[in-house]
DNA sequence: GTCTATATTGTGATAGAC
DNA sequence: GTCTATCACAATATAGAC
């Protein structure tokens, strides 16, 4: 199926996606959108019914995204560091494809906190059942002396630092050569572990 | 000297970086910022002619807080263990002070990333010389074994994070309790160095 | 320097023909 | 469902009195 023939509501969704991801809700021309979209402004309006509902369709998309998906990995009975390994590599590559989610999500989250409980709920995401239930198998292994919490968001910092940053990091240390920092990525996906299980594993 | 006696100027800018930083470039209404300051929405073009070179005035200065200030503490020979445990306090520090600066400056970075490099050069700003010159101080120390561009990266990702996310991680870790949460970053002045150098150090 | 009033343009949203 | 035309208001910026 081409672009083309896509019913005009995915059309919609998907070039408002790519406008309020790269330039946030404030940013963004209802008009822009159309123009990506391929359609006039009206459209979007006889979809959508405003600026807001449209921007909400997008950013619970986008929020979905970002949160990981850990159920699988964390259920499961493989070791807890090769979870931490398939952790990283799983949510590095999903980064790498979606590399405007976080800077994206986490502004308008703090451009707006008060929505942020609505958006979870009407999204029925619990994350802090996946935290909980991955901090309380960090605290059933005795080999490791870290406060689960830290051990969690040095992770997610690791992971996710690089792509909020990347214009600067590009710059500053890749003479803003674009292969060579997404190859410097492409080794996070393996640095990052090595990183975690040498700082927490038994001496 | 009580805030009602500053020069005007000073007015503009202090409200100016206020609603700049909170609501971002595209966000904020000029009109917000003469309310924050008190005065006539005319002045503020009177003082700084327009949106664009006011919010240039607020970027800058906010940039240069965000980039870390480490020359003296890379330039002496204290130990390099220390040098970290130094920056990850200092750094840390200034982030509890301003902690809306990260979302704020990486936001603005990638909604334009083509103003960064005409913003560094304005601002005398080479983060790249400290950066290199950590580097270089961290490849000849025989000790460690990590790539130190990776190294340098983690450490600024978990000393920022937490500050980028924190609507989120408040929310779902510390059902929002405001105390909790900033207990936490200070804890993570200690914890950060010591998760890097257990990582690093020779066993 | 500071204010009020106004010009000018941009933008979300709607009405109505087809 | 899709378009053109237009409304209504918001927002930056300027003119001019004091």
């Amino acid at each position: 199926m081409s672009k083309i023939d896509l019913k005009t509501e995915t059309k919609i969704l998907n070039a408002a996606k790519k406008v309020f991801v790269r330039k946030g809700l404030d940013g963004t021309r209802m008009q822009e959108i159309a123009d990506e979209a391929g359609i006039n402004k009206s459209l979007l309006h006889y979809y959508f019914r405003s600026k807001e509902k449209l921007f909400e369709a997008v950013f619970n998309e986008a929020f979905r995204q970002f949160i990981p998906k850990v159920s699988e990995a964390i259920e499961s009975d493989i070791p807890f560091f090769r979870k931490i390994e398939i952790f990283v590599d799983t949510y590095i590559s999903m980064l790498i494809n979606n590399p405007h989610i976080p800077i994206f999500v986490l502004h308008e989250i703090n451009r707006n906190p008060d929505k942020l409980i609505s958006f979870m709920q009407s999204q029925g995401l619990r994350p802090e059942i996946l935290l909980k239930s991955a901090m309380k198998e960090i605290e059933q292994k005795r080999i490791i002396n870290i406060d689960p919490r830290h051990l969690v968001i040095n992770m997610l910092g690791m992971c996710i630092f690089p792509f909020i940053a990347k214009p600067i990091l590009k710059g500053v240390i890749f003479n803003n050569n674009e292969k060579a920092f997404m190859n410097f990525i492409q080794e996070r996906k393996k640095e990052i572990p090595k990183f975690i299980i040498n700082s927490i594993k038994k001496k």
